[in-house]
DNA sequence: CGGTCAACAAAG
DNA sequence: CTTTGTTGACCG
């Protein structure tokens, strides 16, 4: 039967309905390797095979590709567990364009598994991208699957627009320095401590899927200066789901591997080898301070606006922030003035 | 009329 | 870059 079938396959799912490339590569892989995680067990004598008469629990945690990033799901919170992406300097150039995306429940999870756009909407949360939109600026496709709500988790606004944002910021950064650079990024939920010191875990859930609101997120960074040399850095954070202002540091929020791998029940990157120096003393770890970051989210601005009107109040914005625009971002406001000047006043207008 | 959706404005 | 919220067109 069917069913016999797909328990052959058994270990990991094709993501969307498109991009069954990687799908058929992810197969090989996996039928090449016959050790997969929660395959071993025991001998089974014929007397025990009477207990998986029925099947056994499944879990939905499966490991699923996209075009651009791979997951794996929690079918109890409504969000993914971890999302793993590789990211380098010619990845990251591209047109693709955010505006052309929306946030929907992934097609590849079962209806009674995914979340919703609604339970996110007005719940006080925002949708918080793992393997974030802008690492995607090199395929529409890629982009969009990033926006399936399988790879989003409740998060903080003022996070997520700000420390979060200056952190994905920093990890394309990384790759100006390092050739490539391999990134984890998932929700945890942390244990709080009672006045009796009793540990309790507990968290939100939003709407009628009942999706968890992390307490924590976390990220791990491993960066490969180029492929000759076999030197890795590697970096570990935990960050709050709280807002997180520019007077702190990204290092306070830096832990080590094993105690990340310790509360989130992961093993991350087993197979490299696990002699990495530290990121954080490799390379800087420091994120945009106001006056970068605000600079940049204009520059943003000013190469999105759609009218001068739109233009001119970035721009204003800016000045009232009480920053200098730096030659660059002069240069921009030039040509997009230039570029908008001729939309709205096309020199050919014909008369009547 | 109520529901959905693309486009736009606003904001960190 | 990261988002949310409003509006107005469209449709059964």
């Amino acid at each position: 039967m069917a069913s016999n079938a797909f328990k052959f396959i058994g270990g990991f799912v094709c993501g969307a309905a498109v991009s069954t490339g990687s799908c058929v590569v992810a197969l090989k892989l996996f039928l090449s390797e016959s050790h997969h995680e929660e395959e071993f067990h025991e001998k089974e004598s014929p007397q025990q095979k009477i207990i998986e008469k029925f099947g056994l629990p499944l879990t939905g945690a499966e490991t699923r590709f996209y075009t651009n990033h791979v997951l794996s799901y929690d079918q109890a919170k409504k969000t993914p567990r971890w999302v793993a992406e590789h990211i380098s300097n010619v990845k990251l150039l591209g047109k693709a364009d955010r505006r052309h995306c929306k946030f929907r429940p992934d097609p590849g999870i079962p209806e009674m598994f995914t979340a919703h756009n609604e339970d996110y909407l007005g719940s006080g949360w925002s949708r918080g991208h793992m393997a974030p939109a802008g690492d995607n600026k090199a395929s529409e496709q890629s982009m969009a699957e990033t926006f399936y709500l399988s790879n989003i988790v409740p998060q903080n606004y003022e996070n997520n627009a700000g420390f979060w944002n200056r952190l994905e910021m920093y990890c394309r950064d990384l790759t100006k320095r390092f050739e490539d650079v391999w990134i984890v990024s998932g929700p945890l939920v942390l244990p709080q401590v009672g006045d009796d010191g009793r540990k309790t875990v507990s968290y939100q859930l939003i709407g009628k899927d009942e999706v968890a609101v992390p307490t924590h997120l976390y990220k791990v960074i491993l960066a490969q200066k180029n492929s000759s040399s076999d030197t890795l850095a590697l970096g570990a954070f935990v960050v709050p789901n709280r807002p997180i202002g520019f007077d702190h540091q990204l290092t306070e929020f830096q832990v080590s591997l094993s105690d990340l791998e310790r509360i989130s029940g992961l093993s991350f990157f087993p197979k490299a080898d696990r002699t990495q120096k530290n990121l954080c003393e490799l390379d800087s770890c420091r994120l945009m301070d106001f006056k970068e970051f605000t600079l940049y989210i204009t520059g943003r601005k000013v190469a999105g606006a759609r009218t001068s009107v739109k233009l001119e109040k970035a721009m204003a914005e800016l000045r009232e922030a009480g920053i200098t625009p730096d030659d660059y971002l002069i240069k921009l406001y030039q040509e997009k003035k230039q570029e908008l000047l001729h939309k709205e006043h096309p020199e050919g207008k014909s008369g009547y």
